[in-house]
DNA sequence: GTCTATACCCTGATAGAC
DNA sequence: GTCTATCAGGGTATAGAC
């Protein structure tokens, strides 16, 4: 199955969004890279713009909240530190995953330029994982597993190293540099966080 | 006392730097904005980089850093929570300071796209406050104030929110949200923080 | 669906008059 | 120190042949 040229536009379109930018990349630069010329990338997107929409639409939605959200969230906190755990586990594994990260990496370069990224960032990026996250929490204080707080405050804590440690990731692979000792962080992020909030 | 044109240009390309960044600013843009010619920017500056680089170079070092290792860090660790609430103060405090606030914009634009604004970003920026707080938990862990543990990781969990709460509020203040629910964060971090670690 | 050719705009930068 | 004039290069996009 060979790839079709539009999926190959799409895909070299998000190697060069992830590194230069919308506005730092170029029709030429994605034509040359796919093997044919500018003119030819009219005859499957309308325009530039076109293809950004294209490639946001098809990965704006987080894989890890649609991941966790397919059952009720009851099932999952229950498991309290192992839920913990795997809603880590999965936060690092995106920045692993080729095109997640490509995107996280394109959403960071423009979130402080685009309106629709920056609301993307809120809406389908953040608010899903806090309103996951302080629920499990608000669960886990009720069945005694935790300590008695603000839910969407520990939501708050809780996800704010994570997003830290997958950005601190991220930059380091750029420049190929070692990144294994952020990667440790995820895990002790777990450990030292479990350990302060739970009544055990 | 009028500025200098020298120094409008330096104004006005950060502004624009931290709206669009580098590529997305021109020296059009710039000049205009001025009110004089594209021209007359090359009697200040030799080129685009060297605009660049004169605003990069007197706003690298974070004030906070500095404001701190005046003294010799026992004095502050020993007061326990105080020095977490100034820390957080200092943080929190410079993002409305107009020119450090324009500056992290635009080291968030540029963190993906260029290896000086990373080095920039994890030696005068990350580095230096982690090992501030390091030292100070350390000391703290020695007297007994708080639970022992990694001072470095413990140093990681509590910059980590502080970072993700002051580029929360500044992407809600670029679309002229309201962003004061985020800013009770840095207070309620603290409170939480302390509550965890606190051997009393 | 891809090509050549072309239109037109914006970019950083320089030369030389005042 | 600022201006006008000018340049080469790169940007998006379209028309029309194959």
């Amino acid at each position: 199955m060979e790839k079709s040229t539009k999926d190959k536009i799409l895909d070299v379109a998000l190697e060069l969004f992830s590194q230069k930018g919308y506005k730092g990349t170029s029709i030429r630069m994605i034509s040359g890279k796919v093997g044919i010329r500018e003119s030819a990338i009219y005859n499957h997107f309308k325009n530039k713009e076109d293809i950004l929409d294209t490639i946001v639409s098809s990965l704006a939605s987080s894989s890890l909240s649609l991941l966790i959200s397919q059952k009720p969230i009851n099932e999952f906190a229950l498991k309290g530190k192992s839920f913990l755990r795997e809603f880590a586990a999965s936060f690092k594994l995106l920045s692993y995953d080729n095109k997640s990260e490509k995107f996280f990496r394109f959403m960071m370069i423009e979130l402080m330029q685009s309106k629709k990224i920056r609301e993307i960032f809120f809406n389908d990026f953040h608010k899903s994982h806090l309103k996951i996250l302080s629920q499990a929490f608000f669960i886990m204080m009720q069945e005694g597993m935790i300590h008695s707080s603000d839910p969407m405050l520990m939501a708050q804590e809780f996800l704010s190293p994570l997003f830290f440690y997958r950005m601190q990731a991220t930059i380091l692979r750029i420049d190929k540099e070692n990144s294994s000792q952020v990667a440790t962080l995820f895990e002790k992020h777990i450990d030292f966080f479990w350990e302060m909030i739970s009544t055990g």
